[in-house]
DNA sequence: AGTTTAAGTTACTCATGGGTAACAATATAA
DNA sequence: TTATATTGTTACCCATGAGTAACTTAAACT
């Protein structure tokens, strides 16, 4: 009986299961394929050669082309948002914080997907899909801006204007993820060294600058 | 005599010039629209119709589509290096220099021509002007490495690694060129200012940075 | 076993848009 | 005024690629 039910439960279980991870390698391979070709010249015969189906069976999992950058974007969403719930759980000083996100948004951004998501977030052609793609855009730029914010008050952030530091901070760490492939051997524990010491000190050297200020 | 010269050479000159004041008239619509619609949403009929002429009077300019990428791209590799051969011109430190090259980057990344090179070098269907875009991009981040290094060296700039510190330079300003425009009433003196203090001192905060470190 | 649902296929439609050929008008030079 | 580039037009071709209809096979539950 047991065995019977083992038997019926368990592909009961996987019938939705193999779905979502056919989705998800779905998803994986386009976003791979747009990366290295581009949305656009990209078609969705390429994509679904890389998964060794046909066009149609695409359909069975996606609405329509654009429905893979809006399934990207989801992904995405959850994987940023989760990582500023972590950050921003502890009581911690906003420069903390902010130190923590970064290190953690690098890491991410070496994702197909978020990197997919990062590269092709503006180009919605239903302008309901546009709406929501901004406001979720607009509502992690505002955390972060929360945090700069929170860092100010703190007094572990200079005062600044954190609107235009969290899109120049998400602008560069965005970059991150079109070139640290390409870009040969880089060391990833090197490229977090360097973000966030420019973050923290600048580049301006701190013993000459106070001597001399040519 | 004289007359008869002045009608007949300014006429002359006139039309070399007058269709040079044609194509970069159609290099700015086609950049607006690439800016607003993307590259590939945009028809060359779209083009066109801002022209005020049909089509293939395009093509009495441009070779192809892609050749208005490559024709923005040349004003683009002229006005950034000219920017760069006059930061570089005085014998100045290179912090001073790295200083005066984002203040004149970021008024540079206004104009429309710019922000299309910024927002579509990458796409390039034929494989030599793929290279020749690669090389031009190389060749721009290079000189702003060498600002960096000359920097280090004169002791204006403290230690680091050039190359991902001008990388992320870039990625911060040029994504600038995406924002500034939309993003409401942003003051470009405020801009520049945040950009320069955040490249020079970062946004930590220096003298809780030395009383205490969370 | 037999029925149903999931998953995938082949073979199409059809709009879009880059690019061209052939023709028309306008300005320049003689 | 007449010949000649220059600049532009209308009317087309044709490749590409998104999306669909109709049919086939494989798995799942009763």
């Amino acid at each position: 009986m047991t065995v019977k039910k083992e038997k019926l439960s368990i592909p009961a279980l996987n019938r939705v299961e193999k779905r979502q991870l056919k989705l998800d390698a779905i998803l994986r391979h386009a976003a791979a394929a747009f990366m290295e070709k581009g949305y656009y010249k990209t078609s969705l015969d390429d994509i679904a050669r890389r998964h060794n189906v046909t066009k149609p069976t695409l359909y069975y999992y996606i609405k329509n082309k654009e429905d893979i950058l809006i399934k990207c974007e989801d992904v995405a969403g959850v994987r940023i948002n989760g990582l500023l719930d972590q950050v921003t759980a502890f009581e911690e000083s906003g420069f903390t914080q902010l130190q923590k996100f970064i290190e953690g948004y690098v890491e991410i951004v070496t994702d197909d997907i978020i990197r997919c998501h990062i590269h092709h977030r503006g180009q919605r052609e239903d302008p309901t899909a546009r709406d929501v793609s901004l406001k979720m855009h607009r509502a992690i730029e505002h955390r972060v801006r929360e945090i700069i914010g929170k860092g100010v008050k703190d007094g572990s952030i200079r005062p600044c204007n954190s609107t235009i530091i969290a899109i120049l901070l998400f602008d560069a760490l965005n970059g991150i993820s079109a070139w640290y492939r390409t870009e040969g051997a880089i060391n990833p524990a090197e490229l977090v060294e360097q973000v966030l010491l420019i973050v923290a000190q600048g580049v301006k050297n701190p013993v000459q600058g106070v001597k001399t200020n040519i």
